[in-house]
DNA sequence: TTGAAAGCGCTAACAT
DNA sequence: ATGTTAGCGCTTTCAA
């Protein structure tokens, strides 16, 4: 020590009490001067504490390649970096159904899962011990706590507005990458055609698809059925992009000839042409959120569950119907 | 110990010399039964290694905004988990000149600075003793390693290209966010010009722009402008967006009347009506790139920096100039 | 081949 | 109010 003692500049550097006002200034001069700054590393031994939060995704909706978990990341950062946490970006164990090594090296301190998890996923998640949240999932469930958009509720919101527009004969396209995605977006556009006293024929809610070349095929199966549909409702943005094109190729408007909308708002959507007419959600504030549930139990809470509203976002895609 | 000694388990661990075969087996065979995983904390400690590396970004340019820089954000995440690292975003203490706080706590074991640094920041850093590496730099100087996409070519390439389509009236739109960037656009335009003989007039090349609206009315400028140009020559793919909207808006077709070409393919390019032509960079592996260069200097290389070629792309906003 | 012990940089309990 | 000391979990001399 330059100075005096070593208890005394441990006290300092954290602001506590236990040392006189003296001995306080002098250690600190002598840190300002030297611009000393307490090795973190020791700390992280001491506290068994990494300061590292793991987002864990499924390779096949990398954050970096879908412009949806993109922005839920960039919220993350947001927050992870206000409170002095670092962020690593892995993948579960698939062939196991297990975690990564990073999990039990005491390399993380909490985890945040993008999309839904497997039931098995879970179960290892928590007898880790360690805390994580669930973002984007699809499930309310009691034993985790997660992040849900309210995708029935946007399905309906969707549905409801072509309804409002003077639609009836209305597809879906939707998304069967995860189950209860599926499940809750078909729920939600039956229940609003419902009020309308609307059946749709099975053809028109069936089509379901992972990529946005599928949602092409399934977009010129409907467009160039006989009773073709005059609006597409698409459960993921991408997959109205794709709907779009193939409107396009055929020869028909959008949305004079046919409307078009979609879910997510991601990015693209505002640079379409036409502008996309989606059902959207704040996803940089998602990933916030998430992260502040995170740190709520890392620092011993329980807190609940979150389930966030989805907003239309009207744009050019879709139209009145006209006889 | 559930069976002998210490310096045994350590050396089974890291599968060194020093053990008997039995006793190696009699320990490893402890360890998978008990799925010990060793602490990483210690480790940081002992070796005062981090395994974090430091993503230093300007907070008018975050990768999570622009999706330039979320690209090559992609390939670093890939390589550092390859290697065990974890990445921080963070951004330089702009006020003062100089690095966040987390440089000098021994949490970061190597920075990769995103687009150029000042000299005072290089400095900084130099002087701090940590590797880093500088992607998206523009200047070749032989103080850093740094990634270097050639610019120059990617504005010649453009230029010749929009020149072999036989036009002849082209202007430029560059951005004035970093000087050294547009230097190196402008110099590479005129030396493509040069070889025609062509020697552009000043408000052809002064166009200079910091974002998608000025970019809009920059082009607006130059289309309504008596003598248009037939090609206008976008410095960053944004731009080019912006310029397409504004020549809707006037009632030009692209690239009919107006052809327009980017630079740096961005995913956006592949989306727009018509689709960009451009001239790109393989985004991912730019950052791959720069996290191995990284990598090197921490083992304690003195890696050669690395220039990159761009390489046009045709697709559907430039055609050619019929009289 | 094996075990004991020091030490990485800090904090906190304890003794002074 | 201050100084001394143990200890976080590991690796690595060093001695047996």
């Amino acid at each position: 020590m330059a100075g005096v003692s070593m208890t005394a500049v441990s006290f300092v550097l954290n602001n506590k009490p236990g040392v006189s006002d003296e001995t306080r200034k002098h250690v600190q001069k002598i840190i300002d001067e030297t611009g000393f700054k307490p090795n973190l590393n020791s700390k992280k031994l001491l506290f068994n504490k990494s300061f590292n939060i793991c987002v864990m995704i499924s390779p096949d909706a990398s954050p970096f390649e879908d412009l949806f978990y993109f922005e839920i990341t960039r919220g993350i950062l947001n927050k992870s970096r206000e409170h002095g946490y670092n962020i690593s970006i892995n993948e579960p164990v698939y062939e196991e159904d297990d975690l990564p090594d990073v999990i039990y090296t005491g390399d993380t301190d909490g985890i945040i899962f993008m999309q839904d998890i497997s039931d098995g996923l879970a179960e290892k998640a928590i007898s880790s011990g360690i805390p994580f949240v669930v973002v984007d999932s699809h499930s309310l469930s009691d034993k985790v706590t997660s992040v849900n958009p309210n995708y029935h509720g946007a399905a309906y919101s969707a549905a409801s507005y072509l309804l409002s527009l003077g639609h009836r004969d209305i597809a879906m396209i939707s998304s069967n990458v995860v189950q209860r995605f599926q499940e809750q977006t078909i729920s939600g556009f039956l229940s609003a055609m419902q009020e309308y006293r609307l059946k749709p024929a099975p053809e028109a809610v069936a089509q379901s698809v992972r990529t946005e070349a599928e949602a092409y095929e399934a977009a010129k199966a409907l467009l160039t059925a006989k009773d073709r549909p005059t609006a597409l409702l698409c459960t993921v943005d991408i997959f109205a992009i794709g709907a779009m094109h193939c409107a396009k190729d055929l020869g028909l408007r959008v949305p004079e000839d046919i409307s078009i909308v979609g879910i997510d708002d991601i990015v693209l959507a505002r640079y379409t042409d036409p502008k996309l007419t989606t059902v959207g959600i704040d996803k940089v504030h998602m990933g916030e959120l998430a992260m502040e549930l995170l740190l709520q139990k890392i620092e011993g809470g329980s807190p609940m569950s979150a389930s966030l509203p989805m907003e239309l976002i009207v744009r050019d895609s879709a139209c009145i119907h006209r006889n």
